[in-house]
DNA sequence: GGGCTTTTTCAATAGATTCTGAAAACATGC
DNA sequence: GCATGTTTTCAGAATCTATTGAAAAAGCCC
């Protein structure tokens, strides 16, 4: 087999870890660039500089900075100091499943809280919607009035949609990681199925 | 007849919801468009045209077209056609859960199967990975071997988590709407609280 | 403080996405 | 088939987002 160029088979695997992620942060709203540098983080699992991420990813210094700032924020990659050394190290937290905290805690605050709290608002402030001069005023055809009644109703069913996900993301992160990580197990087992640890070293899915 | 004022109560509030889906949606990988069109069909509840949709929203006609489709190709909207009508008509899934499920099935799709799909692929192909020339030969640091294993440990473990998210999604989708609204809400009341069907009228959250 | 190193910021630019509008394709009734 | 009304497509324009690179700021040590 063609182990001529061998060497990079450690970081080759590991840059198609890195693209591979990279892809799906850009679907979903975080940059690819950012999903990036945390795959590298997180595979490489040691603990780089802004100029190993710079060189390693060929991206400029300000990216690198930018994106290394934010996954900081976000509770995924913490910085480290090293005695006699002036730069700056990240690392990637190792544990999935405190990673996955971390990105749930995240994307809520940023996706959830905010839509939620507007709908009620709106839902609050379209209380006072009253139909055009009472029913009975001859003009208006009385749907109006029905029309009112489905918008609340609908509004209503929308907000208990998105509050029921807001409360089961709120138990989930107040869930110890290890006992998330049972929880999550046990649903994808068949709600009560053996919850299993090992991945099952096997071939992959089809597709 | 007298639209001309109040017209203002029952369709700004809509215009406000419209805009709050629209801004979530954009925050998601939907486009902005996309998910006003859905909350449009959604919240009036009637079956609207094309020419209704770009008057509405004031968008073209392309563009209303293409979101459209996009939302019948998701499940989250109905064509419908009417007799002596040549137009065609929309229609959102009234029902919340049914549409969470859409989107649900079609996130999965888009995001976590294609990614599962890569990890394991580059597992399998990461499993020929050998140090250069094996251990002992000299030059090379027996640090190698270390960081193979631990990034094989890794990738493992990155699998096991978006497995057990894919299966999980799985697992929730084969079940009936109703029947998940029942587990979301058990999960969201305290994991075996009360399952309780009113949407609690009351005021909304601060904040 | 002054010199040195590293990090952060931000205006300009490169790049990607979304939207438009008009033309082509598609139906339907006559 | 033709006439009419509707939907789809798609190249180009408009818009939004990400990235760069260099200047400013922040540390750090003597």
């Amino acid at each position: 087999m063609s182990t001529h160029r061998r060497s990079s088979g450690l970081a080759e695997s590991q840059d198609r870890l890195i693209a591979a992620w990279g892809q799906m942060g850009s679907t979903w709203g975080i940059s690819r660039t950012m999903a990036e540098v945390h795959a590298l983080l997180y595979i490489t699992g040691q603990a780089l500089c802004t100029d190993d991420v710079m060189a390693r990813l060929s991206i400029s210094r300000g990216n690198a900075s930018m994106s290394l700032r934010a996954l900081v924020d976000w509770g995924v990659v913490q910085r480290e100091h090293r005695r006699g050394d002036r730069k700056e190290y990240f690392v990637a937290t190792s544990d999935v499943w405190v990673m996955l905290q971390s990105i749930l805690r995240e994307r809520m605050k940023r996706e959830i809280h905010p839509v939620l709290a507007n709908l009620c608002e709106i839902r609050d402030e379209s209380g006072a919607i009253i139909e055009p001069r009472g029913r009975g005023a001859g003009a208006g055809p009385i749907d109006d009035e029905e029309a009112v009644e489905e918008h609340h109703r609908r509004l209503d069913d929308l907000i208990a949609l998105v509050r029921v996900i807001d409360e089961m993301g709120t138990k989930l992160l107040a869930l110890d990681p290890q006992l998330m990580k049972q929880t999550a197990m046990a649903l994808a087992g068949g709600f009560g199925g053996g919850a299993d640890d090992s991945p099952s070293r096997g071939a992959g899915r089809g597709s």
